[in-house]
DNA sequence: TATAATTGTTAGACATGTCTAACAATTATG
DNA sequence: CATAATTGTTAGACATGTCTAACAATTATA
């Protein structure tokens, strides 16, 4: 079993920068300082200097006023980031039933904050109620009702899920 | 209507020391500088500095070596940074069956950055579960079985909503 | 292709928040 | 109550990441 070159733990916004070059360089398209710098409301310096850590860390390539592009370590880095954003987004716009504009906000503060253990446990519990009709894809409509209605729907207040037999 | 003074928003840092002033000084108790550099693992001179950036904001009273305590104002915003933080921790313990230490540690971090609006649906969602036998109480039991043996429980393939009959 | 527009870089200021080292006040105790 | 131990503060270094201003390279176009 070989051991793997550890990964340097990232901060908050070079994980931001990784996934915006991610997402931005998807079908192969030249990645550029400018749209980096918009995605991310910073302004070009910012990208530029954070190019320069990020290159010393071997995670991108980028040579002065030419290509940008992920190393396949850098590429890992953002997949990883990514996953996590898109398992948050699902969250909180599948299960919570939040605007899908906020859902992603959150999503980009979380992700780079959230335990890999919560991180993989909410992914399984979106897709758990996704998943199971009964204590699942019928969950967020039920929530939906609590939501509006302030009371539980009547699904909820009828047996318990101990007994059933009698269930109909 | 009067117009309330727009309270400035903390720093997750600054939240940090609001909510670890707060708990500390919770049943009257004297604050100390040193019980809050333990507390949130920094040393005691940042402390002392972030007591003066909060003083000027009239958020907590502090006089050189004398008493720490938080101002209404300061209170206040101790009290969200607190509620945001307990239903955090019961959604990742409660929903998630996430460890306790894990599962403060993550509300510890997302308390500083979560929208008003994924909080307080996050916060309904978790009330709703603890209140809701059928999609609710049981909800987690269901989950856990799902964690532990990877497919649904038998509750959530019995009927489904959509098609059923044929389904084993 | 010379020049203008755009894009990118460098240098250096600034804000936040942490730390260490040195010193000062407070408190405990011999 | 004098001194030791503890607690707190100040000063200043450092790391991160942002910005503006000035300049350089690239590209588009007249």
């Amino acid at each position: 079993m070989v051991k793997q070159e550890a990964q340097r733990k990232q901060t908050a916004s070079m994980e931001d920068y990784l996934e915006a070059i991610a997402n931005l360089g998807g079908g192969r398209k030249v990645v550029r300082v400018k749209q980096i710098s918009e995605m991310l409301g910073v302004k070009m310096p910012s990208v530029t200097s954070a190019l320069k850590k990020l290159s010393e860390q071997e995670l991108v390539e980028h040579e002065r006023y030419g290509h940008i592009k992920l190393t396949p370590q850098g590429d890992k880095v953002a997949g990883d980031v990514i996953r996590r954003h898109r398992a948050l987004t699902r969250f909180f716009a599948q299960a919570l039933g939040i605007d899908q504009q906020t859902a992603k906000e959150d999503a980009c503060k979380i992700e780079h904050v959230i335990s890999p253990l919560s991180m993989e446990r909410l992914a399984k519990f979106v897709e758990f109620i996704e998943a199971c009709p009964l204590g699942g894809a019928n969950f967020p409509s039920r929530y939906e009702y609590y939501l509006e209605h302030g009371e539980l729907p009547r699904e909820c207040l009828g047996r318990s899920v101990k007994k059933r037999k009698s269930e109909r």
